[in-house]
DNA sequence: GGAAGTACTTTACATATGATAAATAATCAA
DNA sequence: TTGATTATTTATCATATGTAAAGTACTTCC
């Protein structure tokens, strides 16, 4: 759970007993490669650690495939949409390597926030950041080539190339594989 | 202020100290038509609540005027991305309309979040909402032609129509404001 | 009420990206 | 290793949207 207790860190030092709290309801989990860690048509009562790994989420638009997102190591991931609505939700979070994940169950650490309002702040704080990365996406998906958007990538994720398929990374730049494909051409 | 305590109702009741230490830390502002409410490039230390009129939240890319989002009475309206990394804005805050909103500084808001934890709580569960938003609109940016996200909008919000320019409703779109014309005059 | 500025539309042409299909390359399972 | 599946690239053609320029219609304000 340290690697758990260092990301939070970064956001709010919790105490000994918040810390105690959280592990209490979380649990490690070691999944394959290309498995899904929940299905589509749920709602989404968990939130994500990434130990080790790659994951993404996706959904269906028309039976195409398109990735919203990914995480790596040490970052959270989780359906927010669903998780903050209490609706179903249409997208699934995937496993791209063999990987080790720390599942949080949200509706017991939604619980926690009445007792422990450090806690309440640390995820507050965690999804505030979430939230501005968001903003910053939907700048760069509107206004900006899908060249553009792809450099952009390179230079802020270049692991994502290294780990991710093409297929993947086409979805979530917005455009099809064969325009990714013909992008990558140009040199 | 009743129409802002209305408002929170919605996410959190909050106590009658609450309310009253939210109510000494804002102030209404009357405004005219087409004036920025702060200029781009300060922190964001405001978060506003539309009681009369409209408002957009824009900024330049190459010169250009893009608008980022609409807000319209009963809703809050803030440039997130300054406001929670502190960091200054490239963005602004014009009102089309007179208008009258009540501003709630920012900083001594976050300073009644050790006090008030159901202020910290209901202002959490706003932006959560909000987040959720943002994540659904890339969704619409990405996956859907110009002239789908048009017709999303007449029918979500047909008053953007009434009260709004066309041109900022193009680049709200992520379209030119000739590509917008187009569209409308398609029957 | 008229002039000046804005907002909106229309046209013509350029271009980025999509759709489809086929070829090649990489990965995986037996 | 071999064959089968999956991933990626390449080519061709279609189309949505962008750019530029000009025209029309509104507003605003003296």
């Amino acid at each position: 759970m340290e690697s758990l207790f260092n990301f939070f860190n970064k956001y709010n030092t919790l105490s000994k007993e918040g810390e105690k709290a959280i592990a209490e309801i979380s649990k490690i989990v070691e999944i394959k490669k290309n498995t899904d860690l929940q299905p589509i048509g749920h709602t989404c009562k968990t939130i994500y650690f990434i130990k080790k790994g790659v994951a993404r989420i996706y959904y269906f638009k028309d039976d195409i495939d398109i990735t919203e997102s990914f995480a790596f190591e040490n970052n959270i991931i989780a359906r927010v949409e669903s998780l903050f609505t209490g609706k179903t939700s249409r997208k699934a979070i995937q496993v791209l390597e063999d990987s080790e994940l720390i599942a949080i169950n949200s509706t017991q650490l939604f619980k926690l926030y009445d007792k422990f309002p450090e806690i309440e702040r640390l995820f507050r704080l965690i999804f505030e950041a979430a939230y501005v990365g968001t903003i910053d996406r939907i700048e760069g998906i509107q206004f900006h080539t899908a060249e553009e958007r792809y450099k952009a990538l390179i230079k802020e994720a270049p692991d994502v190339l290294k780990r991710v398929p093409l297929k993947f990374v086409a979805s979530y730049l917005g455009i099809t594989q064969v325009s990714l494909s013909r992008i990558r051409g140009i040199r």
